[in-house]
DNA sequence: CTCCTAAAGCAATTATGTTTGCGTTACTCG
DNA sequence: CGAGTAACGCAAACATAATTGCTTTAGGAG
């Protein structure tokens, strides 16, 4: 599962204007349909826009689902930065949290985790990035190590988000975090 | 997600010599080429079979899939009791860990997760009853609810089948649970 | 063993997804 | 602006998946 962006040497004007009706149509019909039950003359369709162009842009549905899901929960975001390595990991994992209470991103990572497994995608890869940034900050006498934030605090997260998206709330991440520095 | 097994008035003979072939063609594709690059037509032709028979016995592909994957991890096989919650734990989430270290049983999961959200899944929900049955038998005085196997246990297996299946080892279930039972 | 019919096989048809060649539009650079 | 060309749209060709009516095979009750 890589993603690159496709990247078009007129970005401008009308092929700016395709990019933004097939993302939001993708957006869509993911959402309605599941990633399963997509196909690109439905995007196509949907979006107002030739299939062909579709096919010729991205060549294939994963590329194209890859692409359009990397515009979401930006890479280059600022990670939070509060002073204490609890808070940090705590503002972090609510808005990772936040953000796949949105169905349409639960819906992306649900579609990306069928092609997930040969290679680290780059949502997992960012994720243990992200971690291990926060937890170095403090030194390595920190209590928590960045595997375990994956183990403990992303890896429920994602699970929940999967297979008990009904399970998350506003206070999923607090409490993941509590049981995190229990007794440290 | 629901998979409810699809039942046959004649269960012996070629029907069950076609489910097999059928079963076998199943879970080869799919560890070959991922849940995603699997057609009907591909299983029946590598099968030995007709389409068409693929066709009126599952309708489609998703229900056959989730049904041949429900042969798999037995939910009536005995939940290990060996005399404390701990030990139990281990055993159990070990026998996870080797299942899913299967690269078939990780595919069929991954294609899983792409369906799954919407309604619980079997999986998960037998996975949750398990745990709280182990988690009963040591009374309410237990220092482990359902709930944080759930999280600490279950969803990191998962987690790193899904995402990250290399690290995945034979000590990983055991230390999953040492972390769980940590300072308590 | 015999009959009944569920399930499988076969072939033709339909539907849908993908590719390709070519003409048109309109972004971008000078 | 105006020329050059990247990207789009259209339509036809192609490929493959799904459906359907019919025939054949063989499981299982009596």
């Amino acid at each position: 599962m890589e993603t690159q962006t496709v990247q078009n040497k007129r970005p401008g004007g009308r092929s700016a204007a395709v990019l933004n009706s097939v993302k939001v149509a993708v957006e869509e019909l993911v959402q309605e349909r599941g990633r399963e039950r997509v196909t690109i003359p439905m995007v196509a369709e949907r979006a107002g826009v030739n299939p062909t162009s579709v096919y010729r842009r991205w060549g294939d549905l994963q590329t194209m689902i890859n692409d359009i899901a990397t515009y979401r929960l930006d890479p280059s975001r600022p990670i939070p930065e509060t002073g204490s390595l609890k808070s940090d990991l705590t503002a972090w994992a609510r808005e990772i949290v936040e953000h796949y209470r949105n169905p349409t991103n639960a819906a992306l990572l649900r579609g990306g985790a069928a092609s997930a497994g040969e290679t680290e995608s780059d949502c997992t890869r960012n994720r243990r990035a992200e971690a291990g940034m926060m937890v170095q900050r403090y030194g390595t006498a920190s209590p928590i190590t960045p595997d375990e934030v994956l183990d403990h605090l992303v890896a429920p997260i994602i699970y929940r988000v999967i297979f008990l998206p009904w399970t998350l709330d506003e206070t999923t991440a607090d409490s993941l975090v509590d049981v995190l520095f229990a007794n440290r």
